[in-house]
DNA sequence: AGCACGCCGACT
DNA sequence: GTCGGCGTGCTC
């Protein structure tokens, strides 16, 4: 009898079940089997296991038939591979892994959309930073190495990405090229279609699972080179004779999945590139620490772009002290004050245009009764809610809960409400205000929600036709904007006091990001940082341009606070529609488990918690956490495994491990 | 995750 | 009496 091991998709942590099958059957197959009384997908681990202890263990006649094989559908061996490493790596079921990962297989495929390079040839010649880093580059193609490229905003690391992907390409290779967000896949194209001389595909979440579907197969049997240029799920897609990886602005965040599966791309595509032995260049102004870290201890393929590419120069960078109160009359300019306004009005009388940077979307963080002081506060959340001016609404923003505006107080009758905090909303309204005459439009989730809008918009502003945006972190992610030589940055503030051991380093990156966007193409561009906190000694390194000292003042503090690089960091995080039942069951059960675990086998790690989530009920789930730090990688992941395989859960009480989290809360 | 089983409260 | 709420346990 045969007998195969199927990593079937649903979420037990084992690798996989056994069922027997009649004739052939190949590792990577993906087949339909049956899981108690419903039918599942699954993917061949293994075909022969008819000797294996486990089958010996199982009664035979609990073993089911495999019942259908996919057609079309085999995963490579280098594909498979890299599901098994994040499998055991993250802590996640191998076969809801692969079919997290794999697009629906479908009937009815439709066209596949591509941009067809014009290949022109490269009309500029890479400077001498740049020649070398292509060159070293170069040398590595046709073998595992990474590279990361630290260049200051404008330094012109695309010149770079352009030529490793055009040699790679006329080596007869495809390169993956992985952006984090899907508004940056228009640039790119742009300037990668005038010189490739290849199909250039694009992957993102605004695709149908049919054209996910069309490119995957297209890549599978891709004969030539081709640049498929894509968001973080792209990673999985196998594409063929891959001979490059490169991932740009790598510290961003977007490159961690947070749902299902909580991987990151970056670390990912590392891992891939290690399995086709191919090399993976990173590129970032801001490195993450780590990353940096990794490169820099020792020194190695570490490749650094200190000034801006032709004539510009990096912008000059000024603090606003928001606290400055000598004008009576701030109070309908706030939060903008006289200083801020006054630049404006000079930019915008030369007429350059600008950009304003709001963190946060809406009109006013939240708001408050002037006669009782009652709070809004979501019915599903342990947050208040947040006011949108135009929508007249107050709505939260971790569900989907929203109510009209009120226009008296629910619990007073009192007619006025004072409004606290501000975004991007109360920014436009009030430079609307100040400058009538000028074309002022907003940047942000809120007005932008489809990939046209975002087109539209980013046209219109490059035409002229707008004179100042008011953005959030939408801004500040890797545009060129042309014309723009002022940018102001509001309510960093918040950001800034934020309680995680990455706040510094989210405001450096922010903040750099931010003013990388003014004066790309000019000697004269300037950043006003306003803030209420002007002897903070990050704003001074920012000034300053300075990465290497925010590096040594910030590795010095995460040595201090156990934290990354020099610990490796894991979350539990546990879930329930009960707060007592989880309470109870986190702190006696699960708690104490681990603690009894570490104590008895893994003195390297050290356990933090169970706590509170810093928001304890989101969308009527509350939140516990564990969070583990250890020196030695080998004992935290053993330790998780031990405790996967000793716990017993509770039926309303769920769990998610979390490994290398972005944050802690 | 599904899906079934089984145990209690509140209905025609 | 039995319908259905959800807590519990299993899936080769």
């Amino acid at each position: 009898m045969k007998v195969a091991r199927i990593a079937v998709n649903y979420p037990q942590k084992n690798v996989g079940l056994l069922y027997h099958y009649e004739g052939d059957l190949v590792r990577g197959q993906v087949v339909e089997v049956p899981l108690g009384k419903r039918s599942e997908l699954g993917c061949v681990v293994s075909v022969d296991e008819s000797k294996s202890k486990e089958y010996a263990d199982t009664p035979v006649d609990k073993i089911k038939s495999i019942k259908d094989i996919v057609p079309d559908w085999k995963l490579g061996e280098a594909e498979l591979q890299l599901y098994e490493w994040m499998s055991q790596y993250y802590h996640y079921s191998l076969g809801q892994l692969i079919f997290d990962c794999l697009p629906h297989v479908l009937k009815r495929p439709r066209e596949l959309e591509q941009t067809l390079g014009e290949g022109q040839p490269l009309e500029f010649v890479p400077n001498p930073v740049q020649k070398s880093i292509i060159e070293s580059i170069r040398e590595g193609l046709g073998s595992f190495k990474r590279t990361l490229v630290h260049g200051v905003t404008g330094s012109g690391k695309t010149v770079v990405y352009l030529d490793l992907i055009k040699s790679t390409i006329e080596a007869g290779k495809s390169v993956l090229f992985l952006l984090p967000e899907i508004n940056l896949t228009p640039q790119f194209i742009h300037t990668f279609a005038k010189y490739l001389d290849a199909p250039i595909f694009s992957y993102h979440s605004e695709l149908s699972d049919s054209q996910k579907y069309q490119i995957w197969k297209e890549a599978r049997a891709m004969k030539k080179g081709a640049l498929i240029l894509g968001v973080r799920s792209s990673i999985f897609i196998p594409v063929s004779n891959l001979g490059l990886i490169i991932i740009d602005e790598e510290h961003d965040t977007s490159f961690k999945q947070d749902d299902r599966c909580p991987y990151n791309a970056r670390d990912v595509a590392s891992k891939k590139a290690q399995l086709l032995n191919i090399p993976v260049v990173m590129g970032s102004a801001t490195p993450s620490l780590e990353t940096y870290n990794s490169f820099h201890q020792p020194k190695q393929n570490l490749f650094e772009m200190k000034e801006r590419a032709g004539n510009a120069f990096l912008p000059e960078i000024r603090l606003i002290d928001a606290r400055d109160k000598s004008d009576k009359s701030e109070d309908d300019i706030w939060p903008l004050v006289p200083k801020s306004i006054e630049t404006i009005k000079e930019a915008l009388e030369k007429k350059e245009q600008v950009l304003v940077f709001v963190n946060r979307l809406g009109f006013s963080s939240y708001i408050q009764c002037r006669g009782c002081g009652h709070q809004f506060n979501c019915p599903n959340c342990a947050i208040t809610l947040r006011y949108y001016k135009r929508k007249h609404q107050l709505a939260c923003h971790h569900c989907e809960y929203k109510e009209p505006m009120p226009s008296q107080c629910p619990a007073c009758g009192c007619m006025t409400m004072s409004h606290k905090g501000f975004g991007t909303e109360k920014v436009e309204e009030v430079l609307k205000r100040i400058f009538p005459e000028k074309v002022i439009e907003r940047f942000d989730r809120d007005e932008i929600k489809t990939f046209k809008q975002l087109e539209e918009r980013l046209g219109d502003f490059h035409a002229g036709k707008i004179d100042l945006m008011v953005g959030t972190q939408m801004l500040s992610k890797g545009h060129n904007f042309e014309k723009v030589k002022l940018v102001l940055i509001l309510g960093i503030d918040n950001q800034l006091n934020f309680p995680d051991f990455r706040s510094s380093e989210r405001v450096y990156q922010t903040l750099t990001q931010v003013a990388g966007r003014a004066g790309r193409y000019s000697q004269d561009g300037r950043v006003l940082i306003q803030t209420l906190n002007p002897e903070n000694s990050l704003f001074q390194i920012v000034k300053n341009h300075d990465f290497h000292q925010f590096y040594q003042d910030e590795l010095k503090i995460r040595e201090l606070c156990d934290c990354p690089p020099f610990k490796r960091l894991a979350m539990i995080h546990f879930s329930s529609r009960f707060q007592d039942k989880l309470i109870g069951h986190v702190t006696e059960h699960a708690g104490a488990m681990i603690k009894g675990l570490v104590a008895q086998h893994f003195p390297e790690v050290s356990v933090l918690g169970p706590r509170p989530a810093n928001i304890e009920k989101k969308a009527n789930q509350f939140t516990w956490s564990i969070l583990l730090k250890s020196g030695d990688l080998a004992q935290l992941h053993n330790l998780l495994k031990s405790f996967e395989m000793n716990y017993k859960s509770m039926s309303s009480v769920s769990y998610k491990i979390d490994i290398d989290p972005y944050t802690l809360m």
